[in-house]
DNA sequence: CTGTTAGCGCATTCAG
DNA sequence: CTGAATGCGCTAACAG
């Protein structure tokens, strides 16, 4: 059996308030020894069971997390994996409350942000919107001594404690790589579909993509669809009534709809390469039609997790290490698809109420 | 707080014994009694604590896993993660003893699998060849009751409870895909690097590339290199000098090593799409110089745990979401690597005995 | 500064 | 068939 605190208290000859007091580093042990049971510790090889530990404890990691409301894909579908760890009964000891804002308003993350300070939770994660007012109230979130994590769309690093998202250049350099050689000819006309240029995450897609494509292709000027469906659309369709030789699109936003309504109206052959981020139902949809030739994607639940995770270190005092909880970027073709039921808020079932069971 | 037994006891008007027993299925109470029991349960929404449970319990899972040795860099990051589980000191209450035997051995899997049997672990996972004392081996554990996981290469599906890897067979049509798209031209000659076709996954991956690559390109005979470095090499090297024109290579084995020394040693330029799998030191760095320009992967690390997740439940006898445990089939270009230090077996540190901390 | 004691939520004897 | 009592490994008052 793995060895305990008692055999670490019988081996220093200490009881075992004193066994837990050098464990958790708490003050009221004489150096000396402090000394006799950390060797016993290491001579035994001791490793605390923190499931007992957390029993024990009782604690709970009260977090509030700062959502866009809105009917983005991706989003309902981050919510959806943040219900799941609100419902989840297992290990955890966590306790989310969830706060759901206007997309793209600073003002109302701002004041969200406030009202989450007021609550005095452990620790608060936020889908940021890159604006003065949100990142003057990450600073009293950060002043107030909150651990803060940005969530998918970053802020200025010195305004948060971590950013779970990934990284939005390279993805942007991959998205650029793959396209060029899925258009295959020097020269090529690509367009590129944006947002709004106003968001960090999209800035940086843009500028990783062409950072790739720089001196081989064509591009033409970013359209920007505020990821407005019906927008999108008529962008889109204008492109391609316009340059008929465009070789490649490249949607680095949320407007996903707007761009399959299009490509699906269009009667003419589609571009050769057409390349989206966010795996959600419609992306999976145009991607198993032979609309879309790849999307890029993160992965809703590991950040999520990793947020969590990394919230619960900071709560903690411990360091968590970064590296660690970097969050990959995913590509997938038709082909490599992965099932729908997975963790990737791609089920078309609702994420209301009734998610007590799972 | 949340609700606990002693909760559902009061509400039920019984005692926790009770309680427990209809917790846990046991016999010996009054149907009348279990249903207000249960009624109780449902009422008040009770989730068990796992944590508690096994705390009380003391359960510990002894499980065997059973690996090839060699110089095979994916086994060995699997190895890795194997041991990683073992010295995790965390959650878990797993017990695993590791077992390595010759690659490629069928009698050796044989063998391993029948001494495991005799040590009566509550479950086995093995990197399976599939030969027929393999599977009569496997029979053999089912027969015994042990639940048996085949980890990375599989038998057929009568022959074990649950497979921890991946779609090969998807991974042979991504990999095609990409190609196609990647040579550009119609009808370009593509080579095919093999370990060798009597292991199951080459064999599903080699059917899917054709299937995804059928009528638009020129597929040369398949080369086996037995995974071995310098014959592999001397293939490549021949290939490239009898058909100057090849414009794609797909390995779809372990011979990484001998087909990026054939590339770096090729001057004249390399074809135009090479195709691998599985990330390691190896293909990393080729992917970072540009010999190699994309690298189908599977998830070490994921594959490990989840294969303990699957033994786990199959051991407590809950049927575990096959859906949820469906492995990745992951793309990496250059530009869209995780770091080194990620959890996948490519770090070069040794994985030898001092893995206490972590 | 250090030791005693009583739980955390659950499982399990052993009596009744 | 049911209940009371004890302990898993660890933490946290409360005494010494």
């Amino acid at each position: 059996m793995r060895p305990t605190v008692h055999d670490i208290a019988a081996e220093a000859g200490v009881s075992l308030a004193t066994v837990d007091r050098v464990l958790n580093r708490r003050p009221g042990v004489k150096a000396a020894t402090r000394m006799r049971v950390e060797a016993a510790i290491a001579a035994i090889g001791f490793v605390r069971d923190m499931a007992a530990a957390n029993l024990a404890k009782g604690r709970v990691y009260p977090f509030t997390f700062i959502l866009p409301s809105g009917d983005n894909s991706f989003m309902r579908g981050l919510e959806r994996h943040v219900r799941e760890a609100m419902a989840r009964p297992s290990a955890d000891r966590v306790a989310i409350s969830l706060v759901i804002v206007p997309p793209f308003d600073g003002a109302a993350v701002a004041r969200a942000l406030d009202a989450a300070i007021a609550a005095e939770p452990a620790g608060i994660a936020v889908v940021a919107v890159d604006a003065p007012d949100v990142v003057e109230a990450a600073l009293r979130v950060q002043a107030s001594g909150i651990p803060l994590v940005t969530l998918v769309s970053d802020l200025g690093p010195s305004c948060r404690d971590h950013f779970a998202g990934i990284d939005n250049h390279a993805a942007g350099r991959t998205a650029g790589s793959l396209m060029r050689r899925f258009v295959g000819q020097e020269r090529a006309t690509i367009a590129v579909l944006a947002g709004s240029m106003l968001v960090r995450d999209h800035r940086d897609r843009l500028d990783g993509f062409r950072a790739a494509l720089s001196g081989t292709c064509r591009l033409l000027p970013v359209l920007e669809g505020q990821d407005d469906p019906a927008a999108t659309e008529r962008l889109i369709a204008d492109l391609l009534a316009r340059y008929p030789d465009v070789a490649g699109i490249y949607s680095l936003g949320a407007g996903n709809r707007g761009l399959i309504a299009a490509l699906q109206r269009h009667n003419r052959p589609r571009p050769r390469a057409v390349i989206a981020h966010e795996l959600t139902p419609h992306t999976r949809a145009a991607l198993e039609g032979d609309l879309i030739d790849a999307v890029l994607n993160q992965d809703a639940g590991h950040e999520v997790r990793s947020a969590i995770r990394v919230l619960k270190a900071k709560a903690d005092g411990i360091p968590a290490v970064e590296a660690q909880e970097r969050i990959r970027i995913d590509i997938f073709l038709k082909d490599n698809l992965p099932f729908a039921d997975d963790a990737d808020g791609l089920s078309l079932r609702p994420s209301g109420a009734a998610s007590g069971a799972n």
